[in-house]
DNA sequence: CGAGTACTTGAACAGTGTCAAGCTTAGTGG
DNA sequence: CCACTAAGCTTGACACTGTTCAAGTACTCG
């Protein structure tokens, strides 16, 4: 992650490392699990989490089917979440980054049912789920925050939905890119100039097109100048015309 | 409904009408809230339920915007979830059905971001919010059972998702169709044999398909003798063939 | 530096959408 | 109870977006 606009506590809370500690950890500002909490309430929730995760590119934290015992929020880094259908076909569910909770889908079944892999090398604080349920009932604050993070997961999958259902890929992709600008903008990198760390073939999983699609529609925005792109750095020249394109101001929120 | 294979309880409790008893409800077989509770638990689920409130055909349960104090537990009926999008456009997000949970994608705004429209006249559990979250730091099962819903909600969407990215109209038709008589069986009615309570609009709207495009299907499938469509009654001829068109078995469970 | 992966671009094609016309059903009011 | 009307549905012809197939290029990483 370059252009860094504004300095996050990593550094801070790294050399603590491996033992995170929520209360000094700069994610608090995003939506995370322990926005709302109080001084004590924090050192509960550090209590619960028991060690940080390394993971490398390439590399799984969970795999469908694994048993469900944690969530995840990620410290840093980048993620995709696949689901693979019956046929041996993938298919990208999400994206993610930093502040974001991972696994939620594993709780109605106590498997997982996707798998999460890093895009980037990434920094994973574990959550033991059932530490979070007993917490959660001893702090309504957490407990809110917990449901609130859940029901925004649901509510961005409707969005979602009305973009694989209505929109052209035009409009797919130009919501999907306003869409990683305004969630690079909320951690304080530039909106308008960041590297892509999925290939053409992911985006189009997520947004069902085909990865030539993608490609023939990155080029045409970048011949109407609202794009520079080279591989995987990317810079938006008109964001405003982008969000015109993508009709819907948010993909997906946050 | 008709065709009712199994008989439910729904009459035992009909006569207590206002106040429903959920330790009385058959919907504990089903997702409801309240299973893996005991004794005095059910009493105490009873206790936060204040109303059933009764919605006519075509009538609102919650419209986009209104302030979100409940949620929903259909004990009758059928619904539609509607998210119209800036440009005035709808999209069907779901229908529901008996023992599902309305609401859940509201929580995190504190306000409803779509409507909720009867389909059939229909009976509904008013749920408190903010009593539910309460009740659930006193009652673990309950916590649990709440927690594992929203996390079922976002696993069927993402399996929606893949049906919405990667397949052809035919196969979402008979996915649809397949999840239908699921739920139905589920419930006790007949699994190949239904009404059709929302349009070919509506239908369509929801796979991502235009109204003719379903039409159009439902016909070639009738054509094929898979199924018998006249109006909006339905019989499944050929389940087993459906399923299999479909792809996958499950578009979104229970 | 070489091999494999990712990406770009072209051309032909297929599946849905669009537009239009006519038909059926359900609901309303006389 | 019947006639009327609006809404819902079906079907056809055609257009168009995005897919498929293919070939060639450019990265990336060991």
């Amino acid at each position: 992650m370059q252009q860094k606009v504004h300095k996050l506590f990593a550094d801070i809370i790294d050399v603590r490392y491996p033992k995170p500690a929520c209360s000094a950890c700069d994610l608090r500002d995003l939506w995370c699990l322990p926005i709302g909490l109080k001084g004590l309430e924090f050192q509960q929730m550090d209590s619960i989490i028991n060690r940080r995760k390394r993971v490398k590119r390439g590399e799984y934290l969970y795999r469908s089917g694994d048993s469900f015992r944690s969530l995840y929020a990620m410290r840093t880094g980048f993620f995709k979440t696949v689901l693979n259908s019956e046929n041996g076909q993938e298919h990208v569910t999400g994206f993610h980054m930093t502040g974001e909770l991972l696994g939620l889908d594993a709780i109605c079944n106590d498997s997982h049912s996707c798998n999460a892999i890093a895009l980037e090398d990434s920094e994973i604080c574990e959550i033991p789920y059932s530490a979070l349920e007993s917490l959660c009932r001893e702090i309504p604050a957490l407990q809110h925050q917990f449901h609130k993070i859940m029901s925004r997961e649901i509510s961005r999958d409707h969005i979602l939905m009305v973009l694989l259902s209505n929109m052209h890929a035009d409009e797919r992709l130009a919501a999907f890119l306003v869409n990683l600008s305004q969630r690079f903008e909320a951690r304080g990198y530039s909106p308008v100039e960041f590297h892509l760390r999925m290939t053409r073939g992911e985006i189009g999983s997520y947004l069902g097109l085909k990865l030539e699609t993608v490609s023939r529609t990155l080029s045409k925005f970048q011949d109407e100048s609202l794009i520079t792109v080279q591989n995987k750095q990317l810079v938006l020249n008109d964001l405003a015309r982008l969000r015109q394109i993508a009709g819907r101001p948010n993909l997906s929120g946050n």
